[in-house]
DNA sequence: GCATTTATTTGCGTATGCATTAAATAATTC
DNA sequence: GAATTATTTAATGCATACGCAAATAAATGC
């Protein structure tokens, strides 16, 4: 799983995400590839080829002369990037519940939902965005499209840019686990409409909440 | 719209599409990065850099000291994206019956539809196949999400690449715009459900027609 | 002959330098 | 003083070179 050696241009990618992340490199900023390349201690070329990488997904963009800009998200984007979710997620819960899994099949998406409960009784939200990534992830992988699979990853790296910000600005998400299990059931049952509806109407309310909760604050970007 | 000096970098980026499209950089062949540089007469770094934005684009895979593979596309794969079309296409559809736009609004939409009958009329299939794109296309900028646009239009290029060789093989599809003129009723009505779901059943119609095509034939790729 | 080791080749990852060209600044004209 | 033009600056796009590691060929041992 972990490779011992990583190329200067892998690494370019990780660390320019976690940078990212973080808000180390804020949203809107501006950074030459030289002095990207000063910050990780490498050549241009890598970071120059991490850079092409991370425009294709969405993260940042080339401006040549000006130096690669940092995207900012603001709430619009952030309503298209659910809408996104919102269909492909909600047509990989109709596949996985077609796909008549059995318990053991659903195990991991049983732990993540057992998961978050715990998390949520210890209020620690921390725990709780990273089951609730963990749950998102394998209903995806559980629908058995890798296209799909790479795009959900791919919005949710950008929700999760955003969740950083608004996690600690809401109630504790006590609720939305009722939906997660209602979705596990219907996929236990194999019931594909169910567990679409269910999952699609999870998603709304959630993008919903997150929108919401950026304009409320005037939150233009990040 | 036609930009005079187009950097050597995109240069391959758009000459490698083409030549993959045409079938000269053939489905699972694969190719150094200095034999590319030497066909497009240029250095391996601009040729890298455009390998690596169409890798992220799914055309083709990196695989070190084995060359660059052109990805091939086998019935299954097709299936996928035609699965990410039909849900992120019958949203825009939704979302541009919600919009409200008139006629005017949706010129460009009906042009498509027009053309299209009259390619039919002609039994010109490459310029019914140059329509349909440019149907899809525009229901997809009515939708107004930029990131659907993106991913549509990636998913798009795949089907183009794979509908070369299907084109030819199936009878005219003469009632595929009937469908057509449904949706366009439904966005023109403000009928978001109609619209949505009538694009879904299009959508998914298509699917098990190539896919059928292509399992019957045998084709395990492009 | 087969397997294992050693030698050789070759493609890739990365650093580096240079030419190009866009942006920024200074200079000149009206 | 405003506006246009000339000059400078500097970031990028690209070619090139080189070392390393992987793949292949050769050689040695059994």
């Amino acid at each position: 799983m972990s490779e011992k050696t990583l190329s200067n241009s892998q690494r370019a990618v990780h660390e320019l995400r976690e940078r990212i992340f973080s808000g180390d490199l804020s949203a809107g900023s501006d950074h030459l590839e030289s002095e990207l390349a000063n910050l990780l201690d490498m050549s241009r070329t890598p970071v120059r080829e991490a850079v092409l990488t991370l425009e294709s997904q969405g993260l940042l963009e080339l401006r040549p002369r000006k130096g690669v800009r940092i995207l900012p998200l603001s709430p619009d984007d952030m309503a298209d990037i659910y809408d996104v979710l919102t269909e492909l997620e909600s047509h990989s819960a109709e596949r996985a519940a077609e796909a008549r899994y059995d318990e053991q099949d659903l195990a991991f998406l049983a732990k993540a939902i057992d998961d978050m409960d715990k998390a949520i009784a210890a209020s620690d939200l921390d725990a709780w965005a990273e089951a609730d990534d963990r749950f998102h992830a394998e209903l995806v992988r559980l629908g058995r499209n890798s296209r799909i699979a790479g795009i959900v990853g791919m919005m949710s790296d950008q929700v999760r840019r955003a969740r950083m910000t608004t996690l600690f600005m809401r109630p504790l998400p006590t609720k939305s686990n009722e939906d997660h299990r209602q979705v596990y059931d219907a996929i236990r049952d194999g019931d594909g409409y169910q567990a679409r509806e269910t999952h699609r109407a999870h998603r709304q309310h959630a993008k919903s909440i997150i929108v919401e909760l950026l304009q409320r604050h005037r939150l233009k970007f990040l």
